[in-house]
Formats: structure tokens, C-alpha cells, sequence
DNA sequence: CTGAAAGCGCTTACAG
DNA sequence: CTGAAAGCGCTTACAG
């Protein structure tokens, strides 16, 4: 492989000279410069990135830290997107995305102690609490993107997320005003905080909007489970005139149901849900739900870490969900 | 950053031998050995992985390269799981993976000439000659995954990828072993080799059956156009009772096309597919499709990938595709 | 504007 | 079994 010597040698001159001119140092003749970025050219140099990271010590990488679960089904549909758009802006800007799980304790630790991330968006809502800390004491420039652990929801951390509480009240507003009166939410409380915070969500509106029958069922928040629990609860289904489901597969599985108990969707009973995954695109009615705003994630995301990697400050930033109206409801 | 030299100090010894310990080479002293481990556990030392690269000129790295409509819908869904399984594969294995867009011309150039990376998995169907050539001449190890250009197919290029002529003889199989005579495949020849190869795969069926009625329709592989393509081919669903989509995206609007025709899936018109995407799982009726062994290509792919760098030979391996009965046909 | 030297944090051939 | 030295390929403070 061709190296800033090599080009020094058949240029005439100094490593050093080599290396200004291809980095466009100032001064540096313009003569020169060219000859040089010319021999770099034909040779098709380019740095060693080793080398530049061991003496800059910075890498260029930003670390991704996935949750296990991205591995089987549940993850799948909303990561996929997301991934791709964080690799691509990150690319963009010039920098690298390693995207792991944390396959072993103290992985996170390992990553910054080799030095091999400049920064670290931590996707996943298991974090330890030892290896925030480790992070926080480092001083590494880190950003919870997407989740946020419960038990830092009201510390000082940094993060990039979806306001749940709105979507849970938009979604809950848009039935409301949409003239329903008895709404059945389907949610996921015991699994996870962004659940507790959607139905906070629907809460507000229905007190806004002075309703006081709340309808609140804590269930898993599978297709299966949503299918099941509707199946089971045919005297609730009579009081009640729209369902929000806390996420699209939840929605699906409540259609489905719906359907076999010949209840028609939306003339019967609305169902909205939550996610606007692919799958609801094409399932008959198509879904009316609420939409998680992947691309400013990961655009805003990618953004703030390498602002914070550049100059350190406080990064709390909610992105607004937004209402995608189908057929469903 | 505590590093060996820290180590060296504190232990009273050379540097060297802090490298030799903590790398267990075999003629370092038992006693010093353990000392020194312990050190570098106490500071919680991890080697500095730029320099290791630097000295070793490797890194541990393989690059993945991906197709840019990753990005859109299109590719979305069976990427997910894929990308996940090869994050995990690697990690097992001690590598890391760097997934990139080729973004711009000379991309995948740029990472070898760089160093950034030790292998190369192509996921992009339409990685440019000039790289492949790039990448043979310079002897990079590299295997094509699951896509294979066209250009080639025929040539002496390492692969792993889906045995798609298989597949396609499969799904045809089983319809004609159920009874089907009259099958229409839905394929996208013009837009990717592997429809072709599913293609033949029909025809060989047929053949092997001794089936004369050939029933081939080249459309967009879209939900959208499967749709339509059925909705406006009226005349031919009646000489057809089954149908075998490409992939089950145009499955599920073929589905979706003849329940408004109100034409019943399975017992008027059987409906098999390509892919055994999550969706399938919950349309109703349940897909009945041909599986593409994600899993087993993500292992395979990084495990040759891995003994290619470590000695080089050739790998051409094809995987097989699995046949998942539900309830469409 | 350019060169010579030291250094980033490791590894390893050589010597003892 | 261990040390001293050179080197991986860059960058940059210092000097001129």
C-alpha cells in the first residue's frame, strides 16, 4: 500500500510536506501542494486510517449500541429503517457508524477504553447503570437516541426521542374529535416506559376533552396478545366505539379479531394505532395510526452526537410524532 | 487512556513484556504473567485498537456494503433481520462490522487503500466493475452475499447467496403436488437476475411433471403491480388455479386483489410466495411461501469471510430455500 | 514555506 | 524468560 513516504520520496521533499499539503494546510506553496495531491492521485493514495486515529486519537466512528432483541422478531420492522437512515447520515458527515450489542458485560466500557468510537448513541433501554456512569465519568459524548431507560427519565442525560406522551394524545385527540366518546387503549405498562407515557398521553386528552370514561388495558404488546384479549372481552367491545392500539401490531391483531367477530372496522368500531410500520400500508382497512419520526431520529440523532463530540453541552430534545389518517379509523 | 507503558511502570518491567503478557505469549513467566494481568484489570485496561491496527495492519473490521434503496421501502424488510444477524455473527466471532453505503464513486476503493477494513461482504447487486476488479487485483477477501450482478454469474467469483432456481422449483412443486395444473408465476424478470433464476425454476418443475401450460407474467415486483396486474386480468384467472408470486409483497397484493374480486384464497386460487417476510405472518390467510434462510447466509457469509482472511481459496456456496406451508396454498 | 524530530500505543525480531 | 530498539504511518511543535 502506498504510503505519505512514498509520495515524499518521488515528490522530492518531506513526509511533513506531504502530509500539509494533503490535508490543505495553509502554508504550503500552491506549487507543491498540486505536485504533490497529483502524485497522491496516481497512486490513488489515501490515509491510513490507523495511523491517523492513533495519533489524532479520534476515529471518525460513532458507536451504535442495539438491543438484543433487534436479533428476532419484535425489533425487526421499525429498526430496519432506522438503521439505515443513521449509517447513511452518518456517512454524509463524514463518519463511520459501528453498530454492536452489548454481547457481553463491560462491552461498553471495552469500546471506550480501545478507543475505537468517538461517540456513542445508545439505542437500547437496558443499558446498566454502571456503564452510564462509566460514560458520564469518561466524559464520552454519548446521546440516548430513541429510548430512555425509566430510570433516567428525570436526570440529566442526553437524549433524542419521540415524544410518546403526544402521540399517545394526538392519536387520542383524533378519535375524540373524530366524535368517539368510549376509547379502549391497549397498552404495554408493565413492559416498558414509553407505554405508561402514551397512555399518559391518552389521559390528557380525554380530560381536555372533559371524557371520563377511560378504558385502559396492560397487556403484551404483540399481535397475538392484542388478537386474544379482544376475542376474550366481547362485553367491553359493546361500550366501547374506538380502540388505540399502543402499537401497529397490537392494531393488527385487533382488526383481525374485529374482523372475526364480524365487527367492521372503522363503521363499528375505529382502530387507531401507533408506529405506521410497512405492514399497515397494505393491511385491509389500511391503518390509521401514529407515526414514530425515524428519519428526523436519526438525522437529529447522528447531528447532535457529532455536535456534542465537537463542543460539549446538554442535548434534551423531544421529536413530534405525527398522524397518519387511513382507513381505519 | 491507560496504556501499556502506565502498566510497564507500575509492574517494574519492559513494555515489551506488557504486550507479551496480556497477549499470553507462551515463554513469559507465570508469576509476572499474573502480576501484570492484574494491573491491567485494576486500571481496567483495553488495548488501543488503532495502534494494534497500525502495527498489525489489521483490523478486525469487515466491511458490509449495502444497496442504497436499503434506505426506502423497498428492501426494508428482509434487510432488517439480515443486517442484525451478521452484526451478531461478527461480534461472536471477535470481528466488527462496518455497514456502508457505497455513497459515492471509488467508495469501496477509498476503504481498502484507507485500511479500514480486512474483508468485504457485498450485499449490492450493482457494485461497479471497476471496483470488483479493485478488489481481485488487490487480492481484498470478499464474498458476494445473497446478491450476485448478473455480470457475474458465470464467472469465478466467491458467493453465497440463495439457490433462487431452487426455490422457484419448490414453490412449483408443492402446487403441482397439491393438485394445480394451471399455474401463473409473477416474476420481475427485467429488474433482477434471481427472478429469472426463480423462473427457471418453475419451468423445471413444470417439466419435471410434464405440465405443457406455461403461465409467465413480467411485472413490477410491487405490491401495487401485482395488485393491479390481477385486478385487470380477469380472463386469465380463469384458466389458472394457482398462483405463484415472486415475492410476497406480490403475493399479499394478489391476495388483496382477488378477495375484492371475491375470489377465495385457497380453495378458488391457491397463493404461494417468495421471501417468508413478517408480514405474512399476519395477513389473512397466513402466506404459504418459500423461505430465504437469512440466518444461514448471515453465518455462512462472515464464517468463509473470516477463512478467507485468514488463508485464502475460493467459496461458491448456495444456500437452500425452505418451504413454509400456511394457508394460502 | 519546508524540514527534522518526536510521538501516538502497540508488536516483534534480536540479543542475552 | 525479559529488555532494548525499531517500526507501523501518520501529525505537529519547533526551528529556520
Amino acid at each position: 500500500m502506498v504510503t505519505i513516504k512514498d509520495i515524499a520520496k518521488i515528490a522530492g521533499v518531506n513526509p511533513s510536506t506531504v502530509s500539509r499539503s494533503l490535508n490543505d494546510y495553509p502554508n504550503i506553496s500552491k506549487k507543491t501542494k498540486e505536485k504533490i495531491k497529483k502524485i497522491a492521485e496516481e497512486l490513488g493514495f489515501e490515509f491510513n486510517e490507523a495511523a491517523r486515529s492513533l495519533n489524532k486519537k479520534k476515529t471518525n466512528t460513532i458507536g451504535v449500541i442495539i438491543p438484543q432483541f433487534f436479533d428476532d422478531m419484535r425489533g425487526e420492522i421499525f429498526f430496519a429503517n432506522f438503521l439505515g437512515k443513521l449509517i447513511k447520515e452518518a456517512q454524509l458527515r463524514g463518519y463511520h457508524v459501528r453498530i454492536e450489542y452489548e454481547i457481553e458485560k463491560n462491552y461498553i466500557k471495552k469500546m471506550i477504553q480501545s478507543r475505537s468510537v468517538d461517540g456513542l448513541l445508545l439505542m437500547n433501554p437496558d443499558i446498566s447503570k454502571e456503564d452510564v456512569e462509566f460514560i458520564l465519568e469518561k466524559n464520552i459524548p454519548y446521546i440516548f437516541l430513541h429510548y430512555l431507560s425509566e430510570n433516567y427519565i428525570n436526570k440529566d442525560i442526553n437524549f433524542v426521542r419521540t415524544d410518546q406522551q403526544k402521540g399517545g394524545y394526538i392519536a387520542t385527540k383524533y378519535l375524540i374529535e373524530k366524535g368517539y366518546k368510549d376509547i379502549l387503549t391497549l397498552s404495554g405498562l408493565s413492559i416498558n416506559h414509553e407505554f405508561i407515557e402514551r397512555t399518559n398521553g391518552y389521559k390528557k386528552a380525554l380530560k381536555d376533552f372533559d371524557i371520563k370514561n377511560e378504558y385502559i388495558l396492560d397487556i403484551d404488546v404483540t399481535f397475538e396478545s392484542a388478537k386474544k384479549t379482544i376475542k376474550k372481552n366481547k362485553p367491553l367491545l359493546k361500550k366501547v366505539d374506538a380502540i388505540f392500539a399502543q402499537t401497529d401490531l397490537m392494531a393488527l391483531g385487533v382488526i383481525e379479531a374485529l374482523n372475526e367477530l364480524h365487527i367492521n372496522v372503522p363503521k363499528d368500531l375505529a382502530v387507531i394505532g401507533f408506529d405506521n410500520i410497512q405492514i399497515g400500508t397494505y393491511f385491509k382497512p389500511r391503518l390509521t395510526t401514529i407515526e414514530q419520526p425515524i428519519d428526523k431520529l436519526a438525522k437529529i440523532g447522528i447531528k447532535k452526537l457529532i455536535e456534542l463530540m465537537e463542543k460539549s453541552f446538554k442535548v434534551r430534545k423531544f421529536i413530534e410524532p405525527k398522524l397518519i389518517i387511513r382507513q381505519s379509523a
